[in-house]
Parts: structure tokens; sequence; C-alpha cells
DNA sequence: TTTAGTATCATGTGATATCAAAAATATATA
DNA sequence: TATATATTTTTGATATCACATGATACTAAA
């Protein structure tokens, strides 16, 4: 229980290399934002908590590095980077146009059953918000999203939106608490999409989407959205 | 000279790891092509050619593997992976979105000594391709590029783009070598960007790029470009 | 109380050894 | 000759260890 309350030892498999596992298991915990801004992840402790050696642990954190989810300092620190609004900006900028391009993609391919399955994940949502359950909240959120763009058919555009969110994850987890309790209304973008696709209308799924992304970012400016640390 | 013809040695520094300077000399052999489609990239022979152990190679081949620069088979094989036609149409669609935002974002920050620079780089290009010296082309043609996208001001952008060029690289190097025996006037597009620059528009500036980076898929629709393998 | 110096500890990097699986090669069989 | 099978080699994943560097705590002098 040193690193985050929901480490879990990992289990040499011949399928699954531990490093994945680990990485696996680390990104859930920075989506979820069970992992906090400026936190340290030391490889050693993290190894004794996973009971592994080292090395699949490096090789999991040095991956999130890479992918900018974790940041290392000078001096070789690794932790979680905080997130200035200067950051925050670029990557809604980023996010607005990739994940418009994909939901303008997937609109004419996302099925019925798809649709009504995003419908059942935006009840989930306000039911896990009215209840304070962020964990359900940011589970569906998720799911909602990427059930759009992975509809879209395009791996590699699919792969940079998640680093994208694996981000943003950390902050979003904050964001979202302290705005529940002053601004229940996140899920009319989420309307507005379901709207636009069940017209199959690319256009206005693609405009639905950028302005579901950066209605994040004015919550921000208005001082309403406080997700930057 | 086992895997490519441009491996040396690295040395063992206090200020730079051997993993980043390995990861470096990689970079450089993807995008200047001189690392070809298929090839498979074994830890040992590299970490031989390096004079260095596994560990480092390691850290860098996995660096690339995580950036989509190379690609892992399921029975951990490491390559460079080849292009079809889907993947090309996709990160293609990619680079238009984000470079057209950071070129965007760059058109009113790009200094009159900067713009001037860009056509040197048009002129360098020219040289380059009338003599056949690629390795020349393909270095002008990124800082062409690079120039103006780091002039946006965003990092974690052009970080991104860095990524997609990566990918890019080693078929762009094909199709450019065939490109220039049918072919010679990529640089058209150049100068309507550095014209849109010099007007400081920031619309026409990004329509100039976006479509500048589309011209290589009409090049391969029509067959004159084929960088598909 | 403050500050410079020192010792100790923590941390990522890199080297080496080992192992299982995959790949390549050799051998046998039809 | 072609194909199946056995053997050897190669490969990446992981564990373990040594090392250099930076962080931290502590001491002593001002």
């Amino acid at each position: 229980m040193f690193i985050a309350n929901t480490v879990t030892k990992v289990t040499r498999q011949t399928t699954e290399p531990l490093r994945d596992q680990i990485l696996q298991r680390c990104r859930l915990m920075l989506m979820g934002g069970h992992i906090v801004p400026g936190q340290k992840l030391p490889l050693r402790p993290l190894a004794e908590e996973f009971e592994t050696s080292l090395m699949p642990v490096r090789d999991a954190l040095n991956r999130l590095v890479a992918d900018g989810a974790l940041e290392m300092s000078n001096s070789r620190t690794i932790r979680v980077p905080d997130m200035s609004d200067e950051r925050l900006l670029e990557l809604h900028e980023i996010r607005r146009s990739l994940e418009g391009l994909a939901a303008e993609y997937a609109a004419p391919l996302l099925s019925n059953a798809a649709i009504s399955r995003l419908e059942q994940l935006i009840d989930d949502m306000e039911t896990a918000l009215r209840s304070g359950d962020y964990d359900t909240y940011i589970s569906s959120h998720y799911s909602f999203h990427f059930t759009i763009y992975t509809a879209a058919g395009r791996p590699t555009l699919l792969g940079m939106i998640d680093v994208l969110w694996l981000q943003v994850g950390p902050w979003f987890r904050q964001g979202i608490e302290r705005a529940n309790s002053t601004d229940g209304k996140p899920n009319a973008g989420h309307k507005r999409i379901v709207a636009a696709l069940r017209a199959r209308d690319p256009v206005a799924t693609r405009a639905s989407v950028e302005h579901d992304v950066f209605a994040n970012i004015e919550y921000i400016r208005k001082g309403e959205f406080p997700l930057a640390g």
C-alpha cells in the first residue's frame, strides 16, 4: 500500500510479460487518478509491491515517461508531472483536433447497438456522479469516448488519443471531484454527441466532440473546473 | 556494419545515458531511411556494434516500439514495420491535422530571419534533389518543416509530430528516390507555405501545410510516388 | 541561528547470468 | 526431392549486482 491502494501483485505468465502487466496497472492508476501529481514512483518500492525485480518495473515506467504520463527529473527521479495551465491548454488543443478527427470517421460506422450503449453509459455517469462514485464515473466516461474513437478504425490515432488521456488523467480526477459540487452538466455535451451519431452526421459529430473536449478548458478559464494543480 | 552503415560506437559519458545516445542514432537511421522496412533489429548484434551491453539497446528499442517506429511481433522480434496503404493513409491524416495545427500557431510567431532560412532550405532541397543527394534532401526537408513547427511553441504537439515523421521516415526515403525520377515539384508546396508565412496568415499557412502533407498521398494514389512497400 | 562541509542513503543506469521460447539448422523419413 | 522431425542456436525477458550521482541528514564552525 505504498504507492497506491490499487497496487496488486503480478504473476509470471507465459502469455503476458510482467512489464505489460505492470504497465497496465500503472495506466489504470493514472487514468483513475489514484496516483497524484507530484508523487514519486521509485523503482525499488514499486518492484517490491509488485513482487518482481526492478527490470519489468523499469520497462513499464520508461514507457510511461516516453508517453509523457510520467516525467523524469534531471536527477533521474520519476514522478507524476505537475500540470501547468499552459500544458493543459496544449493537451486539450491536441485532443480537440484528434478526437474530432476520430469522431468524424466514427460517425457513419457506429451501430445502433453501440449508440444505445453510449446512452447507457451516460446514465451510468449520471448515477455515479450523484453518488460521488468517481471511479465508476471516470471508467464510464472513458468507455463512452473510446467506444466512439475505436469505431473509427484508426489504430494509430486511437493510440495517440489514449496517450493524451493518460496525460490528462490525474488532473481530470481532481477536476471532476471539484466540478461536481458546483456544476453537474458535463453530460449535456455527451447527449449532443449521441444525437449527432444517431443522425449519422460526421460534421455534427465532430463539432459536438470538439465542443465537449473544449468545455473542460472553458470550465478552467471560468475557475469552475480548476483542473490545474 | 551489420545493421546499417551508419552505426557507430557510443561512449559512456557522465552527461548523456548510453540509452539516449543509441536512441538518437537509431532515430537518425530511421528518419534517413538507412534501416529498411522488414529488417530485424536483434538486441545482441546491435549491442555488439554499439559496444555496450544489452540494456541500453533494449531501452532505446523499447522506446521506438512505443513510438510506433518499430514493431514487436508476437514472438518478440523487433523489426521495422512494413507500410500498408491503410496505415500510410492514416498517418497522413493525422499528420495533416497536427501539422496544420502547429503551422497555424506558428504563422504569427516566425521571425523574418527564420522565414529567410526556410527559403534557403528550399534551395538546399532543390540542389540536393538534382544531385541525387537524398540524405541532404531529407535533412533539409526535416529542418524546413520543424523550423515552422518548433516556432509554434507547443512542445507536446511537436513531440507527437516528430513521432509521426519517425514512423513515415523509412518509406519517405523510398518514395523520394522514386518520385525524383518522374516528378520534381514537391517544392511548389513549400513555396506556398513560405508565402503564407511571409503574409503572417495563419489560415493560409495551415491550408498550405495541410495541402503539402497530403500531396504525398496524392502521389501515392496516382502511383507516381509509391511509398507503400 | 545560520551556513558550509561531510557522511549516508536513495535512485536510475548499465553489466552479466540465466531461462524459456522461438527460429534456424540438421537430420530423418516418405 | 519434399516434408516432417529432432537438435542446435538465437532471442528477448527477467533477476541480480555494481556503480555513479544526486538528495538528505547531520555535524561543526561562525
